[in-house]
DNA sequence: TTATTAATTTTGGCTTACCAAAAAATTAAT
DNA sequence: ATTAATTTTTTGGTAAGCCAAAATTAATAA
């Protein structure tokens, strides 16, 4: 099994599996891999022969410890990278996750440590995602999704979790870029939609886009 | 035919006909990529179909203006990298080649272009070779190789054409680094070794050495 | 010029990573 | 609990990129 190949199915498994070595179908699998499930039946075999993922028949894969600190790692390369495409070469935040795919492949463990110290080792990339260190260890935090903040309270976007241009685009328009603080005004009870403060503008936010966004209580 | 695989043939063509599109065969190019020369014959002709090169059967090949251009970009890729890792980001020139060969694959202008930008458009990479510009020119120099010089004459190592990380530190020994000041003391005709004084120093360099030295009179 | 050597091409085969369509298993809905 | 819908697996097939061995062609030397 090709390299590449494997790092993007270690790489989508543990994000669907939301880094908790959690279950992963063969659909979420194939539809995130833009292949079919017969593919991903035949990879996830192979991956478990590896002994980097533990497949069961008609039930699911999950990373073993082997597979997550892989998986960890492309990760990481991942994060690294696009927080040096916008610090150090002015790359815009929704420009960098595409480039990113590609650098992320490339394995040079120094390279990596060049990067990283030249960016005074970070622990977050520009979209507010944390990058695991060497050893795979993630600084975790208390963030949460805006649609699951209280009314009344103070936050601050700490990131996002749909890196498309268009919703980048859309968040910048409304000046809801990471750092920025906001209070809840209200919170709709029908449609979870949620109006809030930031910027001495009130905006209301659909609940779609509310999924997406991470914040910290301030 | 993957875009990989192509650039690396391309690449190679253009390497071993010297940039003139002239005629490389099978052998050659087998040896170079690591691959036996009926995979070549077997290559050669996809490339042709594709009018990247001209494949002349039992004959050779060369490349077309379009292989050119191609190839023209994916050097200027390779030396863009390698140049950024030595002057950005601290590697030493017996470093960069290895991963300026992966690197050099990610296909994003605006990502070479940024690089060159930082560097302020160099027109030559750590080991003095030549760097194409957006257009693929190139621009050329009156360098010639070191075995080349005349007795009593002053040069100026400009670099060289072995790249392998044991060269370039015997290079690094003697002090015959890229930029150096060296004159000519004598040519010795029975076996063509040079002796010369670099740094107030005599050094006998071998033929085989001087071959890949590339100095311009100064 | 013929014999020898070297390079090239052909042929048959392999593995990887995919797909399509059919069959089997699982899950959900009535 | 049975049907319907969904997911998973199996089965055959494809294209890329490689190799080994045999056959051909070209180049070199005697």
């Amino acid at each position: 099994m090709q390299s590449e190949t494997i790092e993007n199915y270690l790489k989508t498994i543990y994000h669907i599996s939301g880094g908790n070595a959690s279950i992963v179908n063969n659909k979420q699998l194939a539809d995130k891999l833009g292949v079919i499930p017969a593919t991903v039946t035949e990879a996830v075999k192979k991956l478990h022969e590896l002994k980097l993922v533990i497949y069961e028949k008609s039930y699911g894969t999950r990373l073993t410890a082997a597979g997550s600190k892989m998986a960890l790692s492309i990760v990481r390369r991942h994060r690294i990278w696009e927080t040096y495409l916008e610090k150090e070469l002015g790359f815009g935040w929704d420009e960098v996750h595409e480039i990113a795919e590609e650098l992320e492949h490339i394995k040079n463990d120094k390279l990596i440590k060049k990067l990283s110290e030249k960016l005074g080792h970070p622990n977050f990339d520009p979209h507010g995602d944390p990058i695991p260190d060497e050893k795979g260890k993630i600084q975790k935090s208390n963030f949460i999704k805006l649609s699951e903040a209280r009314p009344k309270k103070n936050y601050k976007i700490m990131g996002v979790t749909d890196h498309s241009s268009a919703f980048l685009k859309y968040l910048e328009k409304h000046q809801l870029i990471i750092g920025a603080s906001l209070s809840i005004k209200t919170i709709e009870q029908f449609d979870h939609s949620i109006v809030l403060f930031c910027k001495n503008k009130e905006v209301s936010i659909s609940p779609k886009a509310t999924e997406c966004i991470i914040v910290q209580e301030a």
